[in-house]
DNA sequence: AGCTCTTATGAATCATTGA
DNA sequence: GTCAATGATTCATAAGAGC
């Protein structure tokens, strides 16, 4: 069976109106930060921010299987020494508009962005919100266990001193006994903090979130041939992790230079299965 | 200088009365979290967490000095499948009172409680929520700085475990500006994400959180012979890490077997370190 | 192939300047 | 006064070069 990837360019208030309601298994996306500058991309106003969000969001709570999960990835910005408050306040929103915030992800970005300021030390982490549309929903537990082998004896090899220091000396307990439990196990279930270093690119676009991000969640919410939404495409990350496991996938961007790019890199992509499937899906 | 170290049993709103404003140099805490069992201790149910708490951060507010800041260990609880939204009104509601909400920090709990559920992981992470009096807030951020990426690399192949676990806890016992001075540009700041295993309990108390922690916040925000306040003292877990670092400290807890318990353990530590000065600030 | 070393850069944040 | 744009700060990664 083929799977589907799409492409659609418009605001996904709209677009959304042609699919019908509990269409979709999975909506996970990073939509527009908020920011007070009016000429980048997606320019919303901290203060705007829910109002501006929630129509969009009825819209996913319509598409969306009962037994479906709305993955969203945000994180607030700081100003004037303070954090903003309107990723709160849109947890509130989201909520009284009659989703079920589930859990709250945290995606550990090992390689943040550097800076130095008198107040604050460098942002290294991001919500990755759960909402649900019901108490049973579906997740595949399973497919996201981290094999022991493979993980652990590479990363202890890799161990630099920076691992070392800052993951186990602070505290000074049990490494070596945390080992041991982890050989005896082949899998293990992973934890409510996701720890992924951000692209490092040679992107000519700003990539939302690394590839493994959404394929982590596609893995966990979905099965095969199942459909995922990313309202807020941006590049196209969402689509082709949905693609090559072999998920159907609806992307929408207001861009039409995303739109197009998106499009492109995926024809480029397919070429690649093509020509060298092995490394394809990496 | 002596430091003080005092323990007071009692309702923090009403002991505090005692203090003048503008007195402590840092508020930091672990609250007892929302429960609905009425008979544990502290069990405050989560609808009224938020009215709960506010008188009494309202005097933590007073008895802060403008330069100080307050640190919030919290983390909602998950029922009927569904994350609370009480630590979340919590914070809006602490900005009507007139906080600044500076920062959120990650605890990255390593080790964290196991378990397994259909509907969620296992949960990794607390928040550390920052907030301050004013924008002009005392930070010492070469206190925590941790060694860098490019420097030891080699040497950790050489040195093994046990050296680099000692090394850092010289660093935490005073050494830090030698080594400072040894290697200059070998450290780098930290992120707002902190990794910490919880202590493994041989405790015969539900530790809040592992002594490293109010250490980090304490060399942070606080210089020597400053005043720390946990309000919800518990085990007396931060009074021990201020003693440790030379700041004078008050502790408060409603509960008298906690306060006997602190106070017996604290003269134990004094005494150990009377008997062996080198194995102190461990 | 496996190493070391070098280089570019990423949803950042604050202070300053200018409209 | 408000709001928008610019410069300075700075580190964990991946990718590429060289051996």
């Amino acid at each position: 069976m083929r799977v589907e990837t799409n492409v659609l360019q418009g605001d996904c208030e709209e677009e959304l109106h042609r699919f019908p309601d509990d269409f979709f298994d999975l909506v996970i996306t990073s939509p527009p930060y908020a920011d007070r500058r009016q000429n980048t991309y997606g320019g919303v106003r901290p203060e705007e921010y829910v109002d501006w969000f929630l129509p969009r969001s009825e819209q996913f709570l319509r598409v969306l299987k009962p037994t479906g999960s709305f993955v969203l990835n945000i994180k607030e910005k700081a100003e004037n020494g303070e954090r903003h408050t309107y990723v709160l306040e849109l947890i509130l929103a989201l909520r009284q508009q009659g989703w079920l915030w589930t859990e709250e992800y945290i995606w550990h970005k090992k390689n943040c962005y550097p800076g130095k300021w008198p107040n604050r030390f460098r942002d290294a982490w991001e919500r990755l919100l759960h909402f649900t549309k019901s108490r049973k929903f579906k997740m595949n537990q399973e497919a996201v266990m981290v094999p022991m082998g493979d993980w652990a004896q590479p990363r202890l090899k890799a161990l630099g001193k920076n691992d070392v220091v800052r993951f186990d000396s602070q505290v000074g307990s049990g490494f070596g006994k945390n080992i041991a439990n982890w050989v005896e196990r082949s899998m293990a279930y992973p934890t409510n903090v996701v720890h992924m270093a951000t692209e490092c690119g040679n992107k000519n676009h700003s990539a939302a979130f690394p590839l493994a991000l959404p394929e982590w969640f596609i893995r966990l919410f979905t099965d095969e041939h199942d459909w995922v939404l990313d309202p807020f495409m941006g590049s196209g990350t969402t689509l082709r992790a949905a693609s090559a496991l072999r998920r159907n996938s609806v992307g929408i961007d207001i861009l039409k230079e995303y739109c197009a790019l998106t499009k492109r890199q995926f024809e480029e992509e397919q070429y690649v299965l093509f020509e060298e499937p092995a490394s394809y899906g990496k």
